[in-house]
DNA sequence: CTACTTGCGCGAAACGTTTTGTTTCATTAC
DNA sequence: GTAATGAAACAAAACGTTTCGCGCAAGTAG
């Protein structure tokens, strides 16, 4: 097959030790150095970055776990992570966990069993149970954009409930008094969000009435349902804190297909979708992450951790969140 | 650190092969198993896949290469291929190429130096040079979406030109004369889809104008400025066909920005933007591709090469498009 | 001139699996 | 009672690197 090491030795006349010596930056005197040269060029050698790895139990390689590949967001992060981790020589392992728990558990033993030297999670479970194999084989891990009810990891996030609970406070200085949310009720940010948008009506005097708390997982399907249900009710409200991405994407169609519009019947605000920007009309209020910075900040932690500059107790980083204007909000006179 | 098998032999007393045997499916004596299970669960072990890998030369991991993660057509053939590849027991290990030709040739060596079995490509450049490294360790490559001028890869794709030929013929077809194309001269798909427009026109006995042809990479960037040349030229067309799906978003915007609306003032039919459909108003035309067809049938035929199951010539894979009706066409009377 | 350093190079032992060819032992057949 | 058969276990040699400890030569200090 392709040329070994043992090739390269083979035709320089030096040693194995040499070699390595060589590949890794070490001393080699000028005529070995061109020796060793001209034989890999010949021989089209390249490094077997398995064997490396077996004998150094380091692969430069990192895992990277999101729970759905599809959303947008997810895009985005594996770009400024995967940009951040070159940078500094680590490869990337990308792994799906397509919303399913089991198969988040199962993905996590096979970057766990293929050694990566670090993991990167944004979670589809509430509770970190499934990263026990990661902890028995000392491998660390930093969650982003979520963290967990019942155990505290490294985790880079948004302080979710204050994000939400800025948006609500917006809508009511725009003198909105009735207002609903979709959110999920069974992953993290969801939960965070709903407590903002509580707090932020507790704190404006305003009732917080059960109708207007519309549950069920982050996604466009149930944006859509909830949306509809909303429009159809008795008390429709006049505006709408939309939970993540996708359920605003589900609850503008729900409206679109319906009588009334936005911002004139409907006021929205959603989250993180800037990639609509300018193009839907009319264009949304959005809470908008520093992705990028957390993304740094992310494969900064873990490779601390990783080459064990790092060995106190779980850090915890909260970035803040800005508004992104858009048309989507009426001002109620 | 983490248990090895030898840990496991230690603990029944059993040799390394039994072990071996055991894990990989063998036949053992019911005592054995029983000893071994018991042990194995004891000490946590779990099989170490780089030191299998390196023995059997073989990672049960293909390499995936995508022209840039960030964009949707990106996530979704990612989510079709995983899905697939899981089914059949392979990893998958995605880089970035950000649409950069260097960086895709560095991507391509370190998948090769992590000895992956295969790799799925869809390529930033139009030509195929950098995949040398591949060949020279006989790893297998398929092209998805995207083939090259140059070289005959195996390769799944639609037919581009074709597809660009029937969405101008269902312009011309509602009547519309003064057509005109923005895509890429420089990634090819785009040049494709510029064939297929010129056909169109041509069999319509319609003449191709040089200024209605609007050239530049496939980017929302170019979407917008061409878009915006188009709408202020003295001969604005009536009709739009989109390169793809980045140049659509960006047209748009510069539409929604101007005086003109669409498809009052112009007509638009773009591509592969499934998941706009109902959010944007009015919806859009599109030409769509069968993608999950396209990734199973990307896995099927990789893993046949992988597998030395298939051992011809290199394989070219059409799918068929179809047209998703919306509201973005109007008929001219 | 001797003794000590320094810079390179070398051989060999790891790393954690699979695999090959051989050995062991119980069973069956005559 | 012996030979033939078959299943299961074993020891040892791979796989392609890195690394450790040592040896050698040339340079430096006294």
């Amino acid at each position: 097959m392709s040329a070994t090491m043992r090739d390269v030795k083979d035709r320089t006349g030096l040693s194995l030790a040499t070699i390595s010596k060589y590949l890794n930056g070490g001393n080699v005197l000028p005529e070995n150095r061109i020796l060793i040269e001209k034989a890999i060029k010949e021989l089209n050698y390249e490094v077997n970055e398995i064997a490396r790895g077996l004998v150094k139990n380091k692969t430069k390689t990192v895992g990277v776990m999101v729970h759905d590949i599809e959303c947008y967001f997810s895009g985005k992060l594996l770009h400024y992570i995967g940009k951040e981790l070159r940078k500094r020589g680590y490869g990337m392992m990308i792994c799906d966990s397509c919303n399913d728990e089991e198969l988040e558990a199962e993905n996590l033993r096979f970057l766990v069993n293929r050694k990566v030297d670090g993991i990167i999670v944004l979670p589809v479970s509430m509770k970190g149970g499934f990263l026990k194999p990661a902890k028995q084989d000392k491998t660390p891990v930093v969650l982003v954009d979520r963290s967990f009810q019942d155990e505290e990891f490294d985790c880079v996030a948004i302080d979710n409930k204050v994000a939400a609970f800025r948006a609500v406070d917006l809508l009511i200085r725009h003198n909105h008094r009735d207002i609903a949310v979709i959110a999920s009720d069974v992953e993290y940010t969801g939960v965070e969000r709903i407590k903002g948008y509580e707090d932020a009506m507790r704190q404006a005097g305003l009732e917080i009435r059960q109708e207007y708390i519309k549950k069920g997982r982050h996604s466009s399907e149930v944006g859509y349902e909830k949306m509809k249900e909303l429009l159809e009710s008795p008390n429709r409200p006049t505006a709408v804190l939309m939970g993540n991405y996708d359920t605003m994407l589900g609850g503008v169609m729900a409206l679109n297909e319906s009588e009334f519009s936005c911002p004139e019947d409907i006021s929205l605000i959603g989250f993180d979708s800037l990639m609509f920007t300018g193009v839907v009309r009319p264009s949304w209020y959005m809470v908008v992450q520093p992705m990028e910075k957390m993304c740094e900040k992310v494969v900064e932690l873990l490779l601390k951790r990783v080459e064990k500059k790092l060995d106190e107790a779980p850090v915890k980083m909260c970035f803040g969140t800005t508004i992104q204007e858009g048309e989507s909000i009426r001002r109620i006179e």
